[in-house]
Formats: C-alpha cells, sequence, structure tokens
DNA sequence: AGCTTATTTATACAATCAACCAAATAGTGG
DNA sequence: CCACTATTTGGTTGATTGTATAAATAAGCT
C-alpha cells in the first residue's frame, strides 16, 4: 500500500492543497488586475486562507507570481514541443497549429484557470519588468517553434522571421486571453468568447503573415 | 493685439506648464510601470512639483490617467483621418500604411512622449480595465479603417475582417512600444529599437494578415 | 490702493500595503 | 508515549498609499 509515500503524502497534503488555492486565486485576481493592482490580502480572502500562509509558502509576492506563471508554463511547453515533434516536414499553418492548438483546447477544457493564466500571459507581454521569466520559461520552445519555420521556408531572412513570430505571439495572446477590444470595436457583434472563430481566424492571420516573408511567393 | 486673450494666457499659463509637466511625467511613469505600480509622489517627484499639484490639477490618479491617454489620442487619430483621406481606392496596404504610419513618424520626431505613450497605449491593451478609454478616444477612428478595409475588400467576412483588425493592432501596439521580447527571443540579435524595420515587418505582416480573409486570392 | 481668483505649498489623515514573528496546532516517526 | 517537523494562526510593524485641507503666494482687475 505504499505506507511510506502515503503518509508523507498525507503530511504534505494538506500544504499543498493549500498551496494551489492561494496559487488559483493569485492566478486569477493577477489575470483580471495585473500584479500591481492585485494584494495579498486579496488573494488569500479569495483562497480562503489566511494571510500569513501566502508568505509561508511563496516567500513574497514576486516569488508567488513566478509560481503562477512557471506552474502550467511547463505543462503548455511540453505540449507545445510534443505536437511540434509529431510533425513530419511541416508547412507554416501546420507548425502554427502546432503553436497555437494547445492554448485554446486548454482554454475549451473547463478548467476556468487556463483563460486566468493566458491573461496573466498576456499581461506579461505588455511591459518589460517581467521579461525574465517569459525567457525562463519560453524561450526554450519558442525558438524551436522559430527554427522549424526557419526550416519550413528556407532563405528567408531570419530577423524578419523572427519579427513576424512575435507579431503573431501577441496577436495570439490577445485572441486566447479574451480581449474585449474586437467586441467593442464591433458594438457587440463579434464576441472574444466565441473561440472556435478566434482560433481559425488567429490560424489565417498569422500563417498568412509569416508566409509573407518569403519572397519566392 | 488681443490682450483680453493674452491676459487669460498669462494668468493660466503657469497652471498650464506644471499640468504638462505632470502629464509628461506620468506618461513616463505608467509607460515604464503600469498604472497601479505608479504613485502619485513618484510622479510628481518627477515632474519636480509638490505633491498637491496633481489633485488640484486632475483630482484622481484615474483622471490624471484619462488625460495622459487623451491628450496624444486626438493628435494621433486626427493625423489617422486625414492620411486616410488622402486616399482613393486605396488598397489594403495602403490603408493599413496610413492607421501605421503616424505612430511611427511620431516615435522618430524625436520627442521621447510618444515612445513612452505607445507604451502606456500597449498596456492599456492588456486588461478590460481601461477598455471605455480606448473606446471612447480611439473607436470612431478605428471604425473609419474597418470601413475602408471592407470597402477594399467587397463581399469578405466582416467578422473576420474585425478580428483581423483588431490582431493587427495587438501587433501594432508590441512593435511601437518597442518591447524587448524580439530582442531576448533571438539573444540581441534583432533590436525592438530599430524601427525602420519594424515598420517594414509589419506593415508585410498584416496586409498578408488582412488579405489572407480574402477567400478569392 | 483693495478685491478676487488661480496657483502653490506644507501638512495631515485614514487606509492599506508587504513582510515578519512568536505561539498554537496537528500529524509523523521513533 | 515523546520529540520533531510542517503547517497554520493572529497580531504587529513601519512604510506607503490616495486624497483632503488650510494657509500662503502671486497676479489681474476695478
Amino acid at each position: 500500500m505504499a505506507a511510506a509515500a502515503r503518509k508523507q503524502k498525507v503530511t504534505r497534503q494538506n500544504g499543498d492543497q493549500t498551496r494551489e488555492k492561494i496559487l488559483d486565486a493569485a492566478e486569477a485576481s493577477f489575470g483580471e488586475q495585473g500584479f500591481a493592482a492585485v494584494s495579498l490580502r486579496e488573494i488569500t480572502t479569495r483562497a480562503e486562507v489566511t494571510l500569513a500562509l501566502a508568505s509561508y509558502h511563496f516567500g513574497t509576492k514576486d516569488n508567488l507570481f513566478e509560481e503562477v506563471v512557471a506552474r502550467r508554463a511547463t505543462i503548455l511547453c511540453a505540449e507545445r514541443q510534443a505536437r511540434l515533434d509529431a510533425l513530419q516536414n511541416p508547412d507554416v499553418r501546420e507548425i502554427l497549429g502546432a503553436f497555437f492548438g494547445p492554448l485554446f483546447d486548454m482554454a475549451k477544457s473547463g478548467d476556468p484557470g487556463w483563460p486566468a493564466y493566458f491573461r496573466v500571459l498576456a499581461r506579461l507581454g505588455e511591459g518589460d519588468e517581467w521579461m525574465h521569466l517569459l525567457s525562463r520559461y519560453f524561450d526554450e520552445t519558442a525558438q524551436a517553434f522559430v527554427a522549424a519555420l526557419q526550416k519550413a521556408m528556407p532563405g528567408v531572412d531570419p530577423d524578419g522571421l523572427n519579427r513576424g513570430f512575435v507579431m503573431a505571439l501577441h496577436a495570439m495572446l490577445a485572441t486566447v486571453s479574451q480581449h474585449a477590444r474586437v467586441t467593442t470595436l464591433t458594438g457587440g457583434k463579434v464576441s472574444a468568447h466565441n473561440l472556435e472563430a478566434a482560433q481559425e481566424a488567429l490560424l489565417t492571420f498569422a500563417t498568412a503573415g509569416i508566409e509573407s516573408f518569403d519572397s519566392r511567393r
């Protein structure tokens, strides 16, 4: 019955449950309002734990934020890499599909944590304060995708390709965070929450955008 | 000699100068750190005025922020609209050029306030808290451009076009705010501050992206 | 000159913040 | 059972926050 493992698990289980509750609450609040606008009190209240537990489990507010980012980053990047590796001689659309796909699947998974997480990521991309987190958790996978694109488009200027990839990245974040701009701009006619249509539009848009750097077309 | 006008101007001139100083400082700080992370004390210190002058001239912090957004929004939208109106039977690339162009011209104008302002705008676009400001100051012009695109691409699904426009918008903001992601991703090989190259890449990327919604191509 | 108004200053306030700490609790291994 | 460790609690600390206010300054107008 693996008594030792169970005992150890039971011992830490309470603590881990608390950790997760705090991370969930922090993720939701950071996604809604951004890092600076959220207080630890708001997070711990939302998580239904006492204030000091945030310090106990995460030390500082900065550290808590990093752990929020890190928690799902690993899952996300692993899935991306797996989809990329499964492709054989992929074209641009397939590569970008492997890059965008996991986000939409997770957004539609029913776990409300994922949409909240994407809003956190979108905010990460707004300033340079947290650039080191983006680099640490996403650059490796991102570079693999850029390399794949380069292979699919031989002879294309790498600088332009990198610029295009980053632009596609921002378009992606604006989409999966379900940012309401497209809704207000159209007077409510287009909903940011229609992920099916958004995914198709994003893939079409980004594929054409990136392929446009190939002068042979 | 319009003595009355001059007198009134002189009376208010001191006040207007401090107003501008506060707006400049607020613009710079908000751009660097975001709304919530900046204190009024930091702004007034930077502007070399006393704290209470912020309250006197702008009332609340929220109001100061709105005036920061509004100040250059009118200039920007007027220039955009003028360039759009100057076009005759424009294609997609020309329309987007009229939309993006003013941003780059102003970024290169030498006034450091413009880059700071673009960083503020980029932050505005990441959350929904300030959506009403975006709507109030930018929607009218933006809708004119969407209409122009629709005219240049008759028969294209308007929803897709709107989605494409918003995606182009986010790519644009990431570009003109000179966000460092492209720099870190490439290990410093591509600089976010190379506006010439960035403008060309953005226009190429966005044009192809939006034209991709035209099924006749 | 005096009266009025706009601007600026210094100061205060109540609320909130992140971080810290000592004590209490509970579950585990010896 | 006892000692040990992880977890949780309640309370405090000193700093910082946005906003408000009363007094001072200056400048224009009659």
